[in-house]
RNA sequence: GGGAUCUUAGCUCAGCUGGGAGAGCACCUGCCUUACAAGCAGGGGGUCACAGGUUCGAGCCCUGUAGGUCCCACCA
């Protein structure tokens, strides 16, 4: 790069070119290194069915921020990336496509499915590898993954196998969710509840035996009356007391079933009666246990109606709602209907309303395996960032329910059991076995059931390491240190993974869950695909950079809050990307190809020493604040400080030493060194949230250096620590800013330059003063900088700013009104009497006094001292103009 | 029903363990000053939702109220 930078950055002409250098040099890969310590994070797999979206963007962005972090700290960082196979959504997918060709997913046939699904993963698994290096993340490509790839499925198979020797997973019948149009079964946490405006049927049933006598109850799902086998009432109420045990005929159905007491209903709720279908409601089924009902299935996969549902058969579950509602309206049953609304259960995936249904499936049993993963937290080998998610987590881990993991779907890893053709008793292996250890039979059919997309996923921090051969890898790299990911899914992943890595590694899988929020629109509503309102990541990369793009992402956002994106963010980010490039380049173009050394230590001058001072402390914080995931307050510390602190005073305070090197040629160099030095500092703090714009920088600034990603973080040091440095330039940006109001309050034409007398009585800050003057010039619209200790021969009538320490005096009477500058420094008296007021109160307060610390109380009294020494200076000023 | 969280400048949001309210955008004024107009300088604008309490001192801690958002939950 050189002299002939562009004059504004230009993201798209370094970004690829960039990225494939890093992955050129390896620089993102990871071997085990003893000699140096591991850092690391397994990325949250995205689905092979989905394109990049903003909140895999800002997920990873924060993913690689903490690893280019470690990295340059000196940990031997290692990121692993992959993808995850996705059961349901992709065999939804890819379903769909073959309907397109008109092709039938049941006629193409199991293995077929597959082969397409499989060519499904290489067409369009790989593009969201491609669409995330465009964010820039410095993963391990070398050790990408996928969950459904052959050490994954080793492990699941081994999981699977071992959980199930070991009496944690079990085949059982049992009341799951159903989705009628994915045809499969779903575990708790893929349902969603859903709020629907819904109806009360209320019904009555004649009571066998009592001429006259009915039963009303109340139910939302009239059509499930069709397989009703008792009617239950509260054991207590006295309304119903006499007919318990006796029974009532079943419309419609025109059966009798018995009228149970069980303490499971609500007597204030509905009628106090309930009907109970123990086949379609999990408490039903409950229910039917306890008092041995019988359970009768009405329904088909596909919910419509089977034939035990009678002249219903067929009929789609809605359909059948309206039937037998007009039904038992025409026969004299229907009491009312009464508008309500209530919870419905959906699948997370297609929305469609889901049915329970009694189904022989594969359970994990969890009581037992949620135990190290509640103790984790309690003890510290857990934590969340922010800590209010350790409550979310462990109140689902305390009342959790067992794990449904079969799928009646292709797409995933088919489980490891084989049932007898001879006995139909099966066996759980890796193989299909020889013998059936039951009857001796030898032919053997798998079980048709795949597992829970999260099943595998739930082994990615250890399976991805090698897991479960004893890998180095796994010695070395595990367990991880940080695992990011949004909020939403605590339950699904983050949960089963820790329990996982208990029970097959004896450890948890991380130490840090860091959760970030969604990133919203505009308007604050999520980005959907229905609502069509996301803004694709590849499209701001295209219009503002990747690093406009990672800035807008962490700005302004504290860990596990919510974010709006829109499109003026992302320019204040663009625009502050241009800032460091306008900024370096004015730099580097004034280095040229000078050789610069380092200054003695004599040559610097107070703002060199107050902008390396301020560097310094600078690195400290934000590694305070990168150490506590505050990555919004870092970033925003390493902001102001490239722009207010570095851009807006010291290049401008450079600037005249630069320009007269010919005069002062050590003067230029020490300004020279300074100005490389600091921003490459800046540069380092910033290259995790930026890594593009800040690496072709440095590149070119530090030549000598093969790669800023890979050199060192910067850490404090006492050697650059200038308090002295610091006092002499807070109070030089006070006079400057305090001339700059005056000029401007006054209209003072920016052209019209005029003397500047700054009279103080302090050695220290007039010896400072006096040794950058002429620098400070242009800063202050100076024609000549005057430092004395007395106003010894300044105009009377001068205009005075009072500032700390210090008094101002431009000589301009003649652009000055007289009764003006007497008002406005009538005001200033005004603020001073009140800021005194303050400062007197809080130092006569005895309470005060006696309970604040020592250091407030020195603090209030150098206030004071500073305003009564103000108040003076204003006060000879005002007599001075009576 | 339980829980979490939010309410701070016109808008979007920061504000770390309590010690004189901040940023970006927007707005007003003046500047194309040889890095940057995607810029520079200056400025206006806030009873930190409300009411109590703890404290020498509260945006921050406690209690309650109002409104918003989200999660969990088997009230048919």
């Amino acid at each position: 790069m050189s002299t002939n930078l562009e004059k504004t950055y230009n993201p798209k002409a370094i970004e690829n070119k960039l990225y494939e250098a890093w992955c050129e040099k390896k620089y993102f890969h990871a071997e085990v290194d003893k000699e140096k310590k591991p850092f690391t994070i397994v990325m949250p797999p995205p689905n092979i069915t989905g394109k990049l979206h903003m909140g895999h963007a800002l997920d990873n962005t924060l993913q690689d921020i903490l690893i280019r972090y470690k990295r340059m700290q000196g940990y031997n960082a290692l990121w692993i990336p992959g993808t995850d196979h996705a059961a349901i959504s992709t065999e939804v997918k890819v379903t769909n496509q073959l309907k397109e060709e008109g092709i039938d997913k049941k006629e193409l046939g199991r293995e077929k499915f597959l082969e397409r699904t499989w060519e499904w993963k290489e067409e369009y698994g790989g593009t969201i590898k491609e669409q995330l290096k465009k964010i820039g993340v410095s993963c391990d490509w070398d050790r990408e993954r996928f969950t459904m790839d052959e050490g994954c499925s080793k492990a699941v198979e081994d999981v699977f196998i071992g959980l199930y020797e070991k009496g944690y997973i079990y085949k059982g019948s049992r009341i799951i969710n159903w989705c009628p149009v994915c045809k499969t079964s779903l575990s708790d946490a893929e349902v969603e509840h859903e709020e629907q405006e819904g109806h009360f049927w209320h019904i009555k049933y004649p009571i066998v035996g009592e001429e006259g006598r009915f039963l009303e109850i109340a139910t939302t799902r009239p059509e499930t009356m069709l397989g009703d086998t008792a009617i239950a009432v509260h054991p207590d109420d006295e309304r119903y007391k006499d007919i318990i045990g006796k029974n009532v005929l079943l419309p419609l159905v025109n059966k009798e079933i018995p009228i149970v007491a069980d303490y499971y209903v609500d007597k204030e709720f509905g009628t106090g009666a309930v009907k109970i279908t123990p086949a379609h409601d999990p408490n039903d089924f409950e229910v039917g246990k306890r008092h041995d009902l019988e359970e009768i299935n009405i329904m088909n996969d596909d919910a419509t109606i089977n034939a035990k549902g009678g002249k219903y058969a067929g009929m789609d579950r809605y359909e059948a709602r309206k039937a037998i509602v007009a039904d038992l309206d025409a026969q004299g049953y229907l009491v009312k209907i009464v508008p309500h609304t209530h919870n419905v259960g959906t699948h997370d995936r297609c929305g469609t309303t889901v049915e329970p249904l009694i189904k022989q499936q594969w359970f994990v049993k969890m009581e037992e395996l949620a135990k190290p993963a509640i103790e984790a937290l309690k003890n510290g080998d857990l934590k969340f960032v922010p800590e209010r998610f350790d409550k979310v987590y462990l109140h689902w881990l305390e009342n959790i329910r067992d794990w449904c993991i079969s799928r009646q779907i292709w797409w995933g890893h088919r489980i490891p059991a084989y049932y007898c053709d001879e006995c139909g008793e099966f066996v759980v292996a890796r193989e299909m076995p020889e013998k059936c250890p039951h009857c001796g039979g030898t032919h053997f059919t798998q079980d048709e059931d795949t597992l829970d997309t999260w099943f595998s996923s739930a082994l990615w921090p250890f399976s991805t390491l090698g897991w479960p051969e004893k890998t180095e890898d796994l010695d070395y790299f595990y367990p991880t240190d940080v695992l990011v990911t949004g909020y939403d899914i605590i339950f699904f992943w983050v949960i089963r993974m820790v329990f996982s890595g208990y029970a097959h590694t004896g450890k948890a899988p991380f130490n840090t869950v860091f959760i970030h929020g969604l990133v919203r629109d505009s308007q604050g509503r999520k980005m959907s695909k229905s609502l069509g309102n996301g803004i694709d990541p590849l499209e701001i990369i295209d219009q503002y950079g990747a690093d406009a793009l990672r800035l807008t992402l962490v700005t302004g956002n504290a860990p596990g809050n919510d974010m709006r994106f829109y499109n003026e963010r992302v320019e204040a980010s663009r625009n502050f990307a241009n800032k460091v490039w306008n900024a370096s380049r004015f730099i580097m173009m004034n280095l040229d190809d000078k050789t610069i050394t380092e200054p003695d230590d004599f040559e610097l001058k107070p703002m060199d020493r107050w902008i390396l001072s301020k560097v310094n402390t600078l690195a400290k914080d934000v590694t305070e604040n990168m150490d506590k995931f505050e990555l919004g307050i870092a970033v925003q510390k390493v902001y102001d400080f490239i722009w207010d602190e570095f851009c807006d005073w010291y290049i401008e305070i450079a600037k005249y030493r630069i320009y007269h090197a010919e005069e002062d040629p050590k003067g230029a160099n020490c300004a020279l060194w300074t100005l490389k030095t600091v921003l490459s500092n800046g540069l380092k703090l910033l290259h995790p949230f930026m890594p593009f714009v800040t690496e072709e920088i440095y590149s070119a600034l530090v030549p000598e250096e093969a790669s800023l990603m890979m050199s060192s973080w910067p850490v404090y040091t006492e050697a650059w620590s200038f308090p002295q440095a610091e006092n002499i330039a807070e109070h030089f940006k006070a006079i400057a800013r305090g001339v700059r109001n005056i000029r401007s309050e006054m209209n003072v034409a920016p052209s019209r330059k005029s003397k500047v007398y700054i009279v103080s009585e302090s050695q220290q800050l007039c010896t400072g003063f006096e040794l950058f003057k002429e620098s400070a010039k242009p800063l202050i619209l100076a024609s000549e900088i005057i430092v004395s200790h007395t106003k010894d021969g300044i105009a009377d009538d001068a205009v005075s700013i009072v500032v700390p320490d210090a008094t101002v005096y431009l000589p301009m009477e003649d652009l000055v009104d007289f009764e003006q500058e007497k008002e406005r420094l009538t005001k200033e008296k005004e603020r001073l009497t009140k800021e005194l007021a303050r400062v007197n109160g809080m130092l006569s307060n005895e309470r005060f006094l006696s309970k604040a610390p020592e250091a407030k109380i020195n603090e209030e009294k150098a206030k004071l001292e500073k305003y009564t020494q103000m108040m003076e200076q204003v006060d000879e000023r005002l007599k001075g103009m009576r």
